[in-house]
RNA sequence: GGCGGAGUGGCCAAGUGGUCUAAGGCGCGGGUUUGCAAAAUCUGUAUUCGCGGGUUCGAAUCCCGCCUCCGCCUCCA
């Protein structure tokens, strides 16, 4: 397929390193408290090139760390009055219940940065012995960036002038403040303060931890080696996370790093960025408790390029919801059509030749992950697969592309139609009476009662049925 | 201030030189169906792509200028 590479700033044919089999990182979560929507886009996002790489035929292992351990993780487990171990463990598992919930396949590997202390400090050791690293008086290690000529090169720093003087004044006042010997340098270790608590390490250099940015390097090394495919997160994480990770890789290890980098733009909730203060921020629960299925939360975070601001607003998650109920229930037209019920498990279709009218839609996705294009070209398909003369591949081809998706099935998704109280059927019942004797109005208002009490009526020829609200 | 992205119908959003009098979804209008609704289904819905110039036989797509919006600029996906 063909993917947007942010360092060569272009779009590009990708192959697996190795010819068989594709190293996939991403930078995962912050694990201290529940996921936003602008987190899970990138993450569905992930999900679907994903899909679409192993549909294709090629295999990924895929590397998502989490971090738990940091300056937020550390501040807000001790508010809570948690060891930071608990705190995170309780985010972790929230974290891994949404993604659940949206259908994100889990990772191959979900590597923790407290879990990879010593390959961290081993990290640094090297740094410091080529000369890409020196302690601090106070214990901190930092990376230097003088060392390193190259640096900038996945954010284009040479092109750009950093106000680093605004940043130095505001530093100044800043308790985070370590000894450096440039501005622009930035920590591997950080050496223990009061306010860590308990939560430090031993290391070479006394008592610490280690800095963000590592983490990522050392869990990548340890699992993808010093040469690997793809690396993927938000757009923000272009500098400097992204940029020190390259630093850090390359002047230890050695290696190309990653062959290709994927970033995912940030989404826009109501035209602007989502922040508590505005009244914007919203979690997958937040969306829940308005009444969205995360199915539909799913459709509306791939409802744009991943290279767009995608703008997520309520209208357009109730778009999501109409088109996903209109999707669905052509599949179901089309699988009886075609005389087949049970639908193709993921595995099943992997490699899947004939896609039917469906080729277009893969097509999309398989040009720069093109989500939206490939919704539309599906829509195209069903209306044109009620005259083919082949529904099971029809049909095939749209699961091929529902599973690409990761559109979940109303089967797996829709809990059993809730049986109506008796109260509601005896009035339901009542109304039918009624009509059946053209008693209109007595009818029409046993109807609005119903309604109210929250049961929808749906007559059809000779019988009706009830539906909750 | 620097870097990057974007402005397409009421809303969301594809399309980046001819097949575009611009995909698809939502919404809205109409038909079929219905006692009326709901549901279902069919159907209509931008001669026009922020504004002004230019290049070209031909531009939403390329160039120039302007306006507006958004993001990033040291730990936020």
């Amino acid at each position: 397929m063909r993917l947007y590479d942010t360092l060569a700033r272009e779009t590009k044919e990708i192959t697996p390193i190795d010819g068989a089999i594709y190293g996939f990182y991403c930078c995962g979560p912050t694990v201290y408290g529940p996921a936003h929507i602008g987190n899970f886009r990138t993450f569905v996002v992930q999900d679907v090139f994903r899909r679409t790489l192993e549909l294709g035929g090629t295999p990924t292992k895929h590397v998502r760390n989490l971090t738990d351990v940091d300056d937020k993780t550390i501040r807000d487990s001790q508010a809570a009055g948690q060891t930071l171990k608990e705190f995170t463990g309780q985010w972790t598992k929230k974290f891994h219940h949404d993604c659940h919930a949206l259908n994100c396949l889990p990772p191959d590997i979900e590597p923790s940065a407290v879990e990879h202390i010593p390959q961290q400090v081993m990290m640094i050791e090297e740094l410091i012995k080529k000369g890409h690293a020196y302690a601090a008086d106070d214990g901190s290690v930092y990376f230097r960036i003088s060392s390193y000529p190259e640096y900038g090169q996945l954010s284009h720093l040479d092109e750009r002038e950093l106000d680093l003087g605004k940043t130095q004044s505001q530093r100044a006042n800043d308790s985070d403040e370590y000894e450096k010997d440039s501005v622009a340098d930035f920590v591997l270790w950080k050496v223990r303060r009061d306010e860590d608590g308990e939560n430090y390490w031993q290391s070479p250099w006394g008592e610490g931890r280690p800095g963000w940015h590592l983490e990522c390097s050392a869990m990548i090394r340890e699992y993808l080696g010093a040469n690997f495919d793809l690396h993927s997160g938000g757009e923000d994480l272009v500098f400097p996370h992204h940029e020190n990770e390259i630093a850090q890789s390359k002047c230890s290890c050695g290696g190309d790093f990653a062959a290709h980098w994927f970033h995912i733009t940030h989404l826009l909730v109501e035209g602007k960025k989502m922040s508590k203060s505005l009244g914007n921020f919203f979690r997958l629960d937040d969306l829940i408790e308005k009444g969205a299925k995360p199915n539909e939360v799913r459709v509306a975070l791939i409802g744009a390029h991943y290279r767009k601001q995608l703008n997520f607003t309520l209208d357009s998650l109730h778009a999501a919801s109409e088109a996903l109920d209109k999707l669905l229930k052509a599949e179901r037209a089309l699988a009886k059509l075609a005389g087949v019920d049970e639908a193709p498990s993921y595995e099943e279709l992997i490699g899947l030749e004939d896609k039917g009218l469906f080729e277009n839609a893969w097509i999309g996705l398989n040009e720069d992950l093109n989500t939206q294009r490939a919704i539309g070209a599906m829509f195209g398909a069903l209306r044109r697969s009620q005259n083919e003369s082949n529904p099971l591949a029809q049909w095939k081809g749209l699961h091929f592309m529902l599973q690409a998706l990761g559109i979940q099935l109303p089967e797996v998704v829709e809990e059993v139609q809730e049986e109506a109280p008796e109260v509601i059927k005896a009035l339901a019942a009542q109304r039918w009476d009624a009509r059946s004797n053209k008693e209109w109005a007595k009818s029409d208002e046993l109807r609005d009662q119903l309604k109210e009490l929250g049961w929808l009526v749906k007559d059809g020829s000779g019988d009706y049925s009830l539906e909750k609200i």
